[in-house]
DNA sequence: GTATATGCAAACCGTTTGCATGGCT
DNA sequence: AGCCATGCAAACGGTTTGCATATAC
């Protein structure tokens, strides 16, 4: 991890309002650290721990990813019943889900318009929207 | 199970080329019986069922809500990692996802306009748009 | 009669948790 | 010092599966 990849990672943390531990620094620079947003599951992200030298337990993986989410540096998308995905970027924004590699990415938002959406019921507000393209090979 | 329902449910089956056990049949009914569509978990259609008086286990519930959704008859939703939905209607339509109560329904869809979808990706092709409107209560 | 569906219990897999240890402030 | 994070292994919950039995064709 380089300097300006800590630096990030640091800043993010503080952000949350985590402390600055060893795993959360690693787990942080792998997320931010090239500022660009990424989208992962816990075992990705432990895998890329792994590959990049650094010792990060799995269930740390997951509390700690957990954690980002709750103290809003997270966004956790729901594509794959079978295993949970977070997202760096924070605001409302659409994924593609890639069904043959259960791959996560943004889907280019400059374009899409989602007009006239339905009254949240009495009583009910809008949390989020979620909108997911499911692609399958052509 | 009416009669009524019973037919529904029997040329509902014959349709995906399924055989009309008593259990499928059963469940059939409890899905597509009075002609509304429906959301379900296959904890929710397992407890339907055991109040309809039906005697299913929950994995035949398991196997034939898969096997249900291989031959089109019904739509997975993922909405929530914990479980599995499946809905009766095929179409693409946008959905509620009550987070308080874990419910799923219908979104009104007169109005939502998705206009400039992000085009597929080169070799891929659209399989499906999920929207979901994530509802708190307000 | 043959292929397929069902039921039960055990396996499964991603995720969470209890508890002892170690680290941050 | 005190609180919080980490790691391990065991528990967990929804789902799937192996295998013996029963049912549709």
């Amino acid at each position: 991890m380089s300097l300006t990849e800590h630096h990030r990672g640091t800043t993010w943390l503080e952000r949350g309002g985590l402390r600055p531990t060893r795993q959360r620094l690693a787990l942080a620079g792998l997320l931010v650290g090239d500022g660009l947003n990424r989208h992962v599951t816990a075992e990705s992200l432990f895998a890329a721990a792994a590959q990049a030298g650094e010792k990060v337990s799995l269930a740390t993986v997951y509390n700690t990813l957990r954690a980002f989410c709750e103290a809003g540096l997270l966004n956790e998308v729901v594509v794959d019943g079978a295993r949970s995905y977070f997202d760096t970027r924070l605001d409302d924004h659409p994924h593609f889900y890639w069904e043959d590699s259960n791959a996560l990415t943004d889907a280019p938002v400059e374009d899409l318009v989602i007009s006239n959406l339905p009254a949240a019921p009495e009583g009910m507000a809008v949390s989020r929207v979620d909108v997911v393209i499911r692609l399958k090979k052509a």
